[in-house]
RNA sequence: GUGGGUGUAGCUCAGGUGGUUAGAGCGUCUGGUUGUGGCCCAGAAGGUCGUGGGUUCAAGUCCCAUCACUCACCCCA
């Protein structure tokens, strides 16, 4: 029989890698709690629609990259690929915005995309992200940058890159997008196949085209941030004086264009240098026409989404420890079958103090016991045999000292408690 | 989908031009006192050499195929 394995793309997170998703994890929520964001949990599956109507059905994530199956009902569903149009479903669903004009919400999970994986890339990945619904106020779009850079300084991140543009809103875009195209047209031939097929449908995907011969076309192209009407210009002005007045450091990238469709106005972008080819942490933006695209009221909206494995990648880079610090307080040996029934009794009391406390499980000799909680790096090992039982006391031995002392079975408790202060 | 790289013990890797029982370090286990860790010493366990063919008297080593992993394109977090 052959042994079988994860699927490709998927990765078993153990122990070690485990303590520090729970680390990072709780530096993520402490600062969503600072910032007052609240999180929201949706379903793994949805409707396949959803995300065919919210992400957009030429996007490559809708085109070919979804985990889609049927049901034995016939109903077509999909593993989310992303989050946004997930919390928007259920932002309208429960009609959060009849209980308050503004919603601020955060969220953490798991995401599904049957790409081929390499570094920072894999099908099964976790993004967190935030989203603010209801503001159409610049205000609201430096909140959620300033949040995301909140929470990677928490975690010690450095050297970060932010890039921000302005894709304006649909009155900018058609306007643009004539602009643009009268502007590739004439070279049209020359452009690469997969510029030529975006050509009709998106044209500014044509500007993000990584082809040499396609960006140095591009270079003279015209810059939709210079082409915006008077309104989405006010709120990119704002959006960068705003930044300015809180100390953010950010650059312009007049072609900077997020992969899905749903944005509008504000589109921002955070890279490492610290990682391979795929090198953003976070990508987010303004979306104020999802919501009545999913079939609900016209809600503004700004948000982010940022990836967490890369996160880890950029920490492990940067020496930045995420591991779990506590330490194995106490290891009980016992000697002897009276003393190991004793000792069952004091490990689940010395638990019940909340320290970390372990006992042997595989009958193995005191001298391997005693290796054992080496390895650990238990701060104290109890010994328990007969002559400790006659005694009515523990030998206790202090394991970074190499010393050992008598402990009376009635002062343990007071003995670990001022001892785990230390 | 398309390219490049890699596949030898749990981990990291050695194994010129094919040739006796495939090695090292780390890790694991046991012992070096009868009830005691770390350091040191001694020993042990653990490998279908990714898989399947082929060439050869003989293949981990050469050839072909295949699979897996990985990096990159693409795309994105």
């Amino acid at each position: 029989m052959n042994q079988l394995r994860r699927i490709k793309g998927t990765q078993d997170i153990l122990p070690e890698e485990s303590s520090k998703w729970i680390t990072l994890e709780n530096k993520i929520r402490t600062v969503m709690k600072k910032y007052n964001f609240s999180e929201l949990r949706t379903p793994v599956f949805e409707q396949t629609e959803l995300f065919a109507r919210g992400i957009g059905q030429l996007t490559d994530i809708v085109a070919k990259e979804m985990y889609t199956f049927q049901d034995r009902g016939k109903k077509q569903l999909t593993l989310k690929p992303e989050m946004t149009a997930p919390i928007i479903r259920a932002y309208l669903e429960n009609k959060l915005y009849a209980q308050s004009q503004l919603n601020k919400i955060y969220y953490m999970a798991p995401l599904f995309r049957q790409e081929n994986p390499q570094a920072g890339r894999l099908r099964q990945f976790h993004q967190f992200g935030a989203e603010t619904l209801g503001s159409s106020a610049a205000e609201a779009d430096v909140e959620i940058i300033d949040l995301a850079l909140a929470i990677y300084d928490a975690i010690g991140l450095k050297d970060l890159k932010l890039v921000i543009n302005s894709v304006g809103d649909a009155e900018d875009r058609v306007r643009y997008k004539k602009i643009l195209q009268d502007f590739i047209k004439p070279n049209l031939n020359k452009y690469c196949p997969d510029c030529q097929r975006r050509f009709d449908e998106n044209p500014m995907r044509i500007l993000d085209c990584k082809n040499e011969t396609c960006s140095t076309m591009n270079k003279n192209a015209p810059k939709i941030a210079e082409h915006l009407l008077p309104k989405s210009k006010a709120h990119y002005k704002t959006l960068k004086n705003q930044l300015t007045i809180l100390g953010i450091p950010f650059k312009e990238n007049p072609y900077l264009v997020r992969g899905l469709d749903y944005y509008t106005r504000t589109v921002f972008e955070i890279t490492s240098d610290a990682l391979g080819a795929q090198n953003a942490i976070c990508g987010g933006g303004r979306y104020d026409l999802l919501a009545e695209e999913l079939g609900g009221q016209p809600t503004p909206a700004v948000g982010f989404a940022s990836g967490i494995e890369r996160l880890l990648m950029v920490a492990d880079k940067q020496n930045i420890n995420l591991s779990d610090s506590g330490r194995l307080q106490v290891f009980l040996v016992a000697m002897g079958d009276k003393a190991k029934n004793e000792s069952l009794v004091w490990l689940k009391k010395i638990r019940n103090m909340g320290l970390q406390a372990e006992l042997d499980l595989l009958s193995r000799s005191i001298k391997a016991q005693m290796r054992e909680a080496n390895r650990q790096n238990a701060r104290f090992v109890l010994l328990l045999g007969d002559d400790e039982l006659q005694k009515k006391a523990f030998s206790v031995k202090l394991m970074d000292q190499g010393e050992q002392v008598d402990i009376p079975f009635d002062e343990l408790f007071e003995f670990l408690t001022d001892k785990s202060k230390e």
